[in-house]
DNA sequence: CTGAAAGCGCTTACAG
DNA sequence: CTGAAAGCGCTTACAG
């Protein structure tokens, strides 16, 4: 390689088209050693005033940052942090990983960002993250237990945001599920509520599955019969459920318990407008989340709000502090979510 | 230093519990030389069989992946492009974030996420964008004069995202926002409106400022009368603009022209739930982008559907052009968008 | 407080 | 095709 050293560069060449400006440069500048350089731009370090001014002019000078891939390297830290998402078309993820990023970036970490279109992704995702050194991890994605002991013998931290493995020891943040569709149930049944389906998400998705699951529990300890159909989350899907549940000449159903809000909507679009039905009164919908379409006027859902800030702020709190100390014991955090009484359904 | 060169270590250490294998490791392994090792991973390097061999089976044995970090510095290609973003709220974004990101990860580049809270944060999150020597920039936020001139002296390319600078000679991909907003206005006056509010989004929005300069230029020349509000693309402040709409004794309007799909929805809310009006009947309301609520069976919006698909192709594809080759000619793309004739205005 | 030097884990001419 | 070696731009003991 015939590349030369940039401190025994001419001057001229110093800024060089490329625009690469290093700790040498700086260093040649202000007259002092690369060290120096070095020290000024690290926290802490023990660096003389005079030695700082010079430094910090030059640097102004030649527009010296310091570069975070060649710290990387050296320090073992790359200050960078993977957010695995499932699926960001989910109404409630944009605002969970914009909050993700204000936050690590108060405490300089930065997000790369890996999304999932199909669940066998996390594989080929955390290959990549292998390659970038990643500090650690927030999956909002579901492993498997190879994947689980694949970061935990790269010793890489990991919590996972909205999701449990109750037969793991893994960090995380979770809104409890069930216990938001055991009050929604229940809240519905002492409305007089006695006729249920349930509309689940997609079967992979273990946000579903809990939330299904609190569903059906109440309506089980309550002894209600209920019928429960799958859904995908959106919209459309849930037109089309609503469609067959009316359709079926069984007993009329008068509650509907979605896994999420955006079925919600759908369902009362359609009980609504195409069945001419009236939401509460012929029949109750309730969703999950908390989206911001949830309190617009025409759906007024009841609904269980996840409180993301919070959920959000204690996920990067534990993802920080395992940066910091990788054998920190784990901790599930579970976040109760609060009942919205909205006019989907007369709750109280 | 004391850190010995990872092939003098005992086999023992070779995994040594911080879970780092680098090449020397495999290359010790498969008997063979760290250079080797090195090329087995670079695509269409010249390498036998028969190496390929050895090192692929240390590889998979250690489970190693290259460090993209030392791999970054050494070539000066990070792989990493940084998206900055003004506000992932706005509902249009996440959609085209998730796309962004599946697209450049077919090019085997990541994103690295900057959320902007002001406009001001600029100059501090291309700081960040300089330490990790990123190799493009997706812009969708508003630029200075000296943070463009920035990205030239630093060679980095730079594609901006739903705006335009007329006076300079940058990159970028948009939507014909005034276009858009002409077609809309046209067809209202068609239809027979002839009285127009034009709502705003915040005057610190280039889209919005597009947008509503398409609006009123149409009705300008068409000699219609209009108001004009800034409003902030919140459903919340939509409402409030129908209020004072309405509450003052000039003329009724018969036309509001949003400069986003979600104002639009708070618009008709509050016209049809607070104020018993019709739309269209009463009041026609179009918006802009086409969102996916812009298709709910209630609100069912006349508005522009932005090609988001192709127009993040394109902006992916431009970046990594000028990756490759800096110097290319800068190109301006602009997408009409596609006219929704929903049931909120009669067009046609 | 300061500087010289080793080393992080790679890529890439270079010589064979 | 292969290996030895230089070097990317930093951080960090170490000795002064």
């Amino acid at each position: 390689m015939e590349q030369k050293n940039k401190a025994e560069r001419s001057p001229a060449a110093r800024n060089d088209g490329r625009g690469k400006v290093t700790s040498y440069d700086v260093a040649s500048l202000a007259g002092v050693s690369q060290s120096a350089v070095s020290r000024c731009f690290k926290p802490g370090a023990s660096i003389s005033a005079k030695i700082r001014g010079k430094v910090e002019k030059a640097a102004r000078q030649l527009g010296y940052q310091p570069n975070a891939i060649a710290r990387g390297l050296i320090s073992g830290r790359s200050n960078i942090v993977a957010v695995i998402i499932n699926n960001l078309t989910n109404l409630i993820y944009p605002e969970v990983l914009s909050e993700l990023n204000q936050k690590f970036a108060q405490h300089g970490q930065h997000v790369l960002l890996f999304t999932l279109s199909r669940e066998s992704d996390v594989d080929r995702v955390l290959d990549q993250v292998w390659q970038y050194q990643v500090d650690g991890i927030v999956a909002a994605a579901q492993f498997t237990d190879a994947q689980l002991a694949a970061c935990e013998a790269r010793c890489t931290p990991l919590v996972f945001y909205n999701r449990i493995y109750p037969n793991h020891s893994v960090a995380s943040v979770c809104c409890d599920h069930e216990e938001g569709e055991r009050l929604l149930v229940e809240g519905l049944l002492r409305s007089g509520r006695e006729s249920f389906a349930v509309v689940s998400g997609p079967a992979d998705s273990a946000v579903s599955t809990a939330r299904t699951h609190g569903a059906i529990n109440a309506l089980k300890s309550a002894g209600i019969p209920y019928r429960q159909i799958e859904g995908d989350y959106s919209y459309e899907c849930a037109k089309g459920i609503v469609n067959s549940l009316l359709a079926k000449d069984s007993r009329k159903i008068n509650a509907i318990v979605c896994a999420n809000d955006v079925m919600a909507i759908g369902c009362i679009d359609q009980l609504v407008h195409v069945h001419g039905m009236r939401v509460p009164e012929d029949i109750s919908v309730v969703g999950f989340d908390g989206v911001s379409a949830a309190s617009w006027e025409n759906y007024n859902l009841t609904t269980i709000v996840q409180p993301v800030s919070r959920m959000v702020d204690a996920a990067v709190q534990m993802l920080i502090e395992r940066i910091e100390s990788f054998d920190l014991p784990v901790e599930k955090r579970i976040f109760s979510g609060k009942m919205r009484f909205g006019a989907s359904a007369s709750l109280r």
